[in-house]
DNA sequence: GTCTATATACCGATAGAC
DNA sequence: GTCTATCGGTATATAGAC
C-alpha cells in the first residue's frame, strides 16, 4: 500500500507507460520531453506529473514495465527439452524471434548498458534478469561443459543482438541482403556457428 | 578551400572536438549541452559557434573525427599474414585491442547504430569503413568460403563489441569475473568459438 | 484526476564590442 | 578569435481551480 501520494488508477499509468516505452526506445531519455509523451498519451503535463513524480521515475518505471514484460518470455524460452544441440537450436531461433519481435525491448536493453549507472544495471541483472540469465549459463554449461559458461552466455545473446543491431546500416555493408534480417536466417547463422564454428559453416 | 564562412585554426576545431568527443560518447548528442562542451574546453560559447555552425555539425564532426582517426588503425589490423587460422586469431585480437583502448569510439558506433539515420548510417558505412568492413568481409571468405560473408563478418564484430559492451554489468550477472574483461581472454574466446564452435571449446 | 497558467532554469543560437 | 550580454524558445516541475 501507498506506493504514491496521490490515489491514482492502474489504467491510466499502464497508457502513460505504453506511450512512452517506444518514444524512450526511440530516442533515448534525454531525447523525449515530458511534453512529447503527454501529448503522445492525449493528457496534460498536468496529469502526468499526478501518476508519475518526475521524469526519473517515469523512465525507470518504463524501463521495468518493458523488461518484467519480457521475462515471462524468456523463462518461457529456457524452458526447453530435447538434444542438447537441440535446446541450442531451438533458444536461439525463439530469443531472436522474441527480439526481432519487440525492437522498443532490444533498443531499452542497449540503451540501458550504454547509459545505466552502476545501480540501475545491478537491479537490471540482479532483480530483472537473474533467473533468464542463469537459465542461460545453464544451457550454456550443458551444451558446452568445458567452457566458461559466463563467456558462452554472452557471447549467445551478443551474436543474436548485433545481427538485430546492425538492421539499419545493413544495406550500406557490402553484401547486406534483406533476407539478412530475416529472424530464422539469424538464428540459423548463429547456431551453425556455436555448433561448428565457421570452418564447416555454410548458411548460404 | 572556403570550408567556413569564418577563419578558423584547425588547432582551436581539433581542441573543441577532442573535447567533445567523449562527452558525447558518454551522454549521446541529447545528452550534452552546447555549454557544456565550451565549459570543458574552456572558452565561451559564442566562441564555439565561431567554429562551428550549430551542435548538428559540431556532433557529426566529432563522429567523422573519431572514426577517420580509427579507420588508420582498422586498415593496419586487417593486413594480416600466415595461415588462415593466424589472420583469423590476429585480426579477432588485435581488434578487440583497438576497441577495448577507445571506449569512446565503440559507444559512439553502438549510439550511431541507436540513433543514427539512414543518411548518416550509409555516410558511415559508405565513406567511413566501407574498405575496412570489405577487408572483414574478405577475410571471412578467405577463412570460411562456405558461409555467407556478410553475416560472418557481423558475427565477428559483434561478437568482440557485445563482450565488451556488458562490462559494466557484468560484476552483477552470474559467473562474471575480473578477467572477463581482459582484451586478451575476450579474444581468445571469440577466436575458439570462431574456429571451432562451442562444443569442442575450451577457454577456461 | 484533469485541467490552465505559471515559475524557474536551461537550451541553442546571435549581436556586437574588442 | 574571443568575449559579455542577451534573445526567444523549450525544459522540468508546480500551483491551484474545477
Amino acid at each position: 500500500m501507498a506506493k504514491s501520494k496521490f490515489s491514482t488508477s492502474p489504467e491510466a499509468k499502464k497508457a502513460i507507460l505504453h506511450a512512452a516505452i517506444p518514444l524512450f526506445s526511440k530516442s533515448g531519455f534525454s531525447g523525449v520531453s515530458i511534453r512529447h509523451i503527454a501529448s503522445a498519451v492525449g493528457i496534460s503535463i498536468a496529469t502526468l506529473y499526478h501518476h508519475f513524480p518526475d521524469k526519473q521515475t517515469l523512465y525507470l518505471s518504463c524501463i521495468k514495465e518493458a523488461f518484467s514484460n519480457k521475462a515471462e518470455g524468456l523463462t518461457e524460452v529456457l524452458s526447453q527439452q530435447g538434444t542438447k544441440q537441440e535446446q541450442l537450436q531451438r533458444f536461439i531461433y525463439r530469443f531472436t524471434c522474441l527480439m526481432s519481435d519487440d525492437s522498443n525491448f532490444r533498443r531499452l536493453l542497449q540503451r540501458e548498458l550504454l547509459d545505466g549507472d552502476e545501480s540501475r544495471l545491478r537491479v537490471l541483472a540482479k532483480d530483472v534478469f537473474h533467473l533468464q540469465f542463469k537459465g542461460i549459463i545453464d544451457l550454456a554449461k550443458n551444451v558446452a561443459p568445458h567452457c566458461d559458461a559466463h563467456m558462452m552466455a554472452i557471447s549467445m545473446v551478443g551474436l543474436i543482438l548485433f545481427h538485430l543491431e546492425t538492421t539499419p546500416i545493413r544495406p550500406f555493408l557490402v553484401g547486406g541482403k534483406a533476407e539478412h534480417n530475416n529472424p530464422e536466417v539469424i538464428a540459423r547463422h548463429v547456431t551453425q556457428i556455436l555448433l561448428m564454428g565457421i570452418m564447416k559453416c555454410d548458411d548460404h
